[in-house]
DNA sequence: TTTTGAGTTGTTCGA
DNA sequence: GTCGAACAACTCAAA
């Protein structure tokens, strides 16, 4: 059924861009007509709240981009094996591309469309486009993959990355399109607990916003990246990993513009450079051990005494933002307000909950889960797993933060604790405001309230509560 | 095979 | 105030 001028279909997945897009750029090359299509599928089904709307808005977003190039984005809804099938037959079409996947729920999507679709005749098949180093071509003299990063950067860093490609300036479109569902019935802000409305202020949706996004980055903010990017309360960051997450922007075109802002001798380029590569690290371990997202990646941790009952108290005063201790309160409230978190406060939120109040790692991963609007299967495990004990490339056990230490080093001037903590000033600032149109009602807050005077676990209290924990051998 | 050096992001204590 | 040492033992990567 399939010749050489039937219509390609492009499964739009978390990609959601016309630059530097492989698999389009390849379909475009054929001048065969191309069916841009996204399912809502059995793996969307499963993101959590924030993630699932966040989604919805880029959805829209590209739906509206693809316009500019006289194509559309077909959208339907099902099983992802069932729902191409159907289009298949629908449109007579020979091909479907997609940009691969690495995470394990993705993979055995994908894996059932392909041999679905291939059983039917029709040409099937993945390419790259996500990462930039496919975690089969990375491996140590050993021929094994890599469990310790240092190692890893120092074998990618030098690698020939090619060039971004250009958008098709044009799409061919099919004879006739196909039907299209309306995203509003999909509702994909239903699972949002907060107010949408307050997080919608805070995400920049889109590839021509993250485009300029990346621009004013590199023009304004990368050379001092290195110095400024651990400090909560600057805008030392990029930003970009709500864009990364989606594939509004690929990584190829962070990448070159990385190093081309290192070339002109801007030197805080190279540790972001460093950062995308912990994002590529990620991937290269949830590939090769998919149990990173779901299980201690070291076995041995789980006998490890954590509390994994999420309706304690100290589970729900961290994530609402009032354990008593300010850089945990201030960053989990960012996060409720924005759908982001700055990564020096992830690092302690993370610390905090896993060796402060001794609570499951999974349980903050979850939270996250549903709560990040940048939030990324694979970035999300390692970084629960690398700041708890289990991970990869694990902490020593000593390395427990001292949340009042930290902000006194990060947030010496208070502007982050300031910025997201209503109770702390007497003029609160707007978005240490919106927190309380954002929560919901159950919440035990509201303004006016006065901070918690006293923290549910201190700092001294927990450290010695986890160390004695960690140093017993026989956890 | 064995050995060696190193491992994202820290804290505390005492000089 | 600043600075260096100590804080376990283990695993990993490469020689």
């Amino acid at each position: 059924m399939a010749d050489d001028t039937s219509p390609i279909i492009l499964w739009f997945r978390r990609d959601l861009r016309l630059t530097d897009h492989p698999a389009l750029d390849a379909a475009a090359r054929t001048g065969r007509p191309v069916i841009p299509v996204f399912v809502h599928d059995e793996v969307v089904e499963g993101y959590g709240a924030a993630p699932k709307w966040r989604l919805g808005l880029g959805v829209e977003s590209f739906a509206a981009r693809l316009g500019e190039v006289g194509s559309r984005l077909t959208l339907r809804r099902g099983r992802a094996e069932n729902v191409l099938a159907k289009l298949v037959e629908e449109t007579g079409v020979g091909t479907v591309w997609w940009t691969r996947a690495y995470d394990p729920p993705s993979i055995a999507r994908d894996r059932a469309v392909k041999s679905s679709l291939t059983d039917r005749g029709v040409e099937a098949g993945s390419l790259p486009g996500h990462i930039l180093f496919e975690p089969w071509t990375v491996e140590t003299k050993a021929g094994e993959y890599y469990k310790v990063y240092t190692p890893y950067w120092r074998a990618v860093k030098d690698r020939d990355v090619g060039e971004p490609l250009r958008a098709p300036s044009a799409l061919p479109a099919p004879d006739a399109w196909p039907t299209s569902e309306a995203i509003e019935d999909w509702d994909m802000g239903a699972g949002m607990e907060r107010g949408a409305a307050v997080v919608a202020e805070h995400v920049t949706v889109g590839e021509e916003a993250a485009r300029t996004r990346l621009a004013t980055f590199v023009r304004d903010r990368i050379a001092t990246y290195s110095r400024r990017r651990d400090y909560p309360g600057l805008d030392g960051t990029s930003d970009l990993s709500e864009n990364l997450t989606y594939g509004e922007i690929s990584i190829r075109t962070c990448w070159h513009a990385g190093q081309r802002a290192l070339d002109e001798g801007k030197d805080g380029a190279a540790d972001w450079l460093q950062e995308l590569v912990w994002r590529e690290f990620a991937y290269h371990l949830v590939y090769h051990t998919p149990r990173l997202m779901t299980d201690n990646w070291r076995e041995k941790w789980d006998s490890f005494p954590w509390n994994e009952d999420e309706r304690v108290a100290e589970v729900k005063a961290w994530k609402q933002g009032r354990t008593g201790i300010r850089f945990v309160d201030a960053a989990m409230r960012e996060l409720w307000v924005t759908g982001r978190m700055h990564n020096r406060a992830r690092m302690v939120v993370a610390n905090y909950l896993t060796k402060n109040l001794m609570c499951h790692w999974k349980i903050g991963l979850r939270w996250f889960e549903d709560t990040l609007v940048d939030w990324d299967p694979a970035s999300n495990s390692l970084g629960w797993q690398w700041a708890s004990g289990p991970g990869p490339d694990a902490t020593p056990y000593f390395r427990v933060f001292n949340p009042v230490t930290q902000l006194d080093k990060f947030d010496k001037d208070r502007a982050y604790t300031t910025r997201f903590i209503a109770e702390l000033s007497d003029d609160p600032p707007a978005e240490a405001l919106s927190f309380y149109d954002a929560i919901p009602r159950h919440w035990p807050m509201a303004r006016g309230d006065t901070y918690p005077d006293k923290p549910i676990v201190g700092p001294k209290e927990g450290r010695e509560r986890a160390l004695e924990a960690y140093g017993n051998r026989d956890f």
